[in-house]
DNA sequence: CCAACTGTTGGTAACGTTGTCATTTGATTG
DNA sequence: CAATCAAATGACAACGTTACCAACAGTTGG
């Protein structure tokens, strides 16, 4: 009856301004205003707006205002993974603190593959987001050169030594490893092995690794082997390198490993087998994961502040263009369990 | 230098279509047409195209074209958690799916909080995401409402015993429950206790316990008592828990837990009190985490398929508009391990 | 009583893309 | 050879919002 006429099945179509403006009797630039908060607006105004956005049940449509401010509310993330149990603590706390500026995650997963990652961040970075979170400091310079074309804040995240793009929140990796070889060594363990899966993606783990060797070599005790599995880190596959690498060099009485999952299941067998721990062989984990301190011998490990990363990321990133180019060095924390 | 006056300090502006038609001396829609792969395009229209857009390094504006299309490559996927270990690897089954078919997840977290999730709706919708995926089965009516105005498919993930707005896949909860109970029963323990965390948010979990208690009510061996923790769940929770509810209870001779974290806290307690698992005390999770796999004693528990469910998630949304609303409830597997 | 404000509202023109029509070109056919 | 048709390309007008002015109503002060 309102539409005379309506041969083409009116599709219904969102409502927009418009259609409050139309309702509220105003023009919809004010409605605009209004939904946004802008200073000077009359109470009678806002009044009369809010009553017909409510009727209608408006919501402002994001994908418009982008376009016109040529920035948005999404903030992309880039995350080599989401299986490996880090990332998701990091995304935890990025979304806690975007979520109280009303900003959103536009997610990217890049799977290691810097293809991939190429390809991510371009689609990412077409939707204009107000800034992008990128993982580890390696970037090819097409990415940098995307991310300087749109002129938006970037943060990396994990990694600090190295040439950041923009800020970077993370810590310093083979500070960490050396920290680790100094506290075992110093508990007295001589015949060192080192235990990584997943063959070693290019990533932090590898940092870890080499300035643990150098340090231990520097100490009067190289290492004597390490175990790279193929497979995705795991606690099983932490129980079958460890019984693999002890079964091959039966001397070794300390074990560093990639991760905590990899050193609870080193841990795993080790009770099974019976062997003496730590008094004949000390394990050391690596990022402080929660159930490392529950078992009956609390693992021994180095915490890295995963979530406050993330927070400290989204931080970065929303005083970027306030305060400039800054990189943060969590510190971590060497956690003595039962293990050493 | 390059720059002769740049008085009103030009923006550099992103690169458009624009650009690259005239640079390729063709029509910005023809631009636009090879960008998209649309048919009927020659091949020299082609190269003279993509040349000219590698030369400018141009990525179209999917802002733009979400706001001409009124649909968008964006993917809402509302969880109640990012710190739930459950929620990430589904999240990783959903960004799988998606990043074959070019889609993006943006990311809203409710923490189990529905204002809090409506808002997060409401603030993902304004971005006409061509789906989204919600978590669990209740939502306001409000939500739907909001859902139904954009009319696009929705899946519904975790639970699939209610009545779903569009798709839903998950696993039966009260069925898992039972089949723990009849299990449990089964081994031939009597004396059953129950303990859960973070004051049981309204989820999955409170389904499992009251279907857990029902059954063994009518299996003729009643819960004798509960514990729920206030704080969130963990492996130390789980100990502590355990320990609190043994000593209060000493003649329970078998728990059943709301999730493995929690089972295995439970699991260490036991091994460093020195009881008799699964002699004198059997322990039960659910989810069946990687973990639980490599304990000592391998932990029984009802894996579900969380990385599956994701991806069934997003297939789902994928083909809803052309097979309509499915209900797909993927099989928990009952694993039995060396606690019971 | 007018000039110069301040505070409030509205009109217009983009933002970069794509659907819907033309329109052009070349090939095919009676 | 004109008529017909399909394939290839282009012009134009949206999509819904907001920046940038312009306009207007009150105040204030000289």
């Amino acid at each position: 009856m309102t539409n005379p006429l309506p041969l083409k099945s009116e599709k219904p179509s969102r409502t927009t301004l418009r259609d409050v403006a139309i309702l509220a009797g105003v023009s919809e630039i004010s409605v605009s205003r209004v939904m946004r908060n802008a200073p000077n607006i009359s109470d009678s105004l806002r009044e009369k707006v809010m009553t017909a956005a409510n009727a209608l049940s408006y919501t402002p449509n994001r994908v418009a205002g982008a376009l016109k401010n040529q920035t948005s509310n999404l903030v992309a993330v880039v995350l080599p993974s989401m299986s490996n149990d880090v990332f998701p603590s990091v995304l935890d706390g990025i979304e806690t603190v975007l979520n109280e500026h009303g900003l959103h995650a536009v997610l990217g997963v890049s799977e290691y593959d810097s293809e991939r990652e190429l390809r991510v961040v371009r689609e990412l970075l077409s939707w204009s987001p107000m800034g992008i979170i990128l993982t580890g400091l390696h970037h090819s310079d097409h990415i940098r050169g995307m991310i300087a074309q749109l002129d938006i804040p970037v943060v990396q995240i994990m990694d600090v030594e190295g040439d950041p793009i923009g800020s970077a929140v993370g810590v310093s990796h083979s500070v960490a490893a050396v920290a680790a070889a100094d506290y075992l060594h110093g508990r007295g363990y001589q015949k060192f092995g080192y235990i990584g899966a997943w063959s070693e993606r290019p990533g932090r783990s590898r940092a870890r690794r080499l300035a643990f060797e150098r340090r231990l070599a520097e100490l009067g005790t190289p290492l004597v082997a390490s175990h790279i599995s193929k497979d995705r880190s795991s606690a099983i596959v932490g129980s079958e390198a460890t019984k693999a690498l002890l079964s091959a060099h039966p001397n070794i009485d300390c074990l560093f490993y990639a991760n905590d999952d990899l050193a609870l299941g080193g841990l795993f067998h080790a009770m099974r087998a019976g062997i003496d721990v730590p008094g004949k062989l000390g394990l050391m984990g690596f990022n402080g994961i929660e159930i490392g301190k529950a078992t009956p011998l609390p693992l021994t490990s180095i915490e890295t502040p995963r979530f406050e990363m993330g927070e400290e990321a989204a931080r970065l990133l929303l005083s970027q263009s306030s305060e400039g180019f800054r990189v943060v060095d969590l510190s971590f924390k060497l956690v003595e369990g039962g293990t050493t």
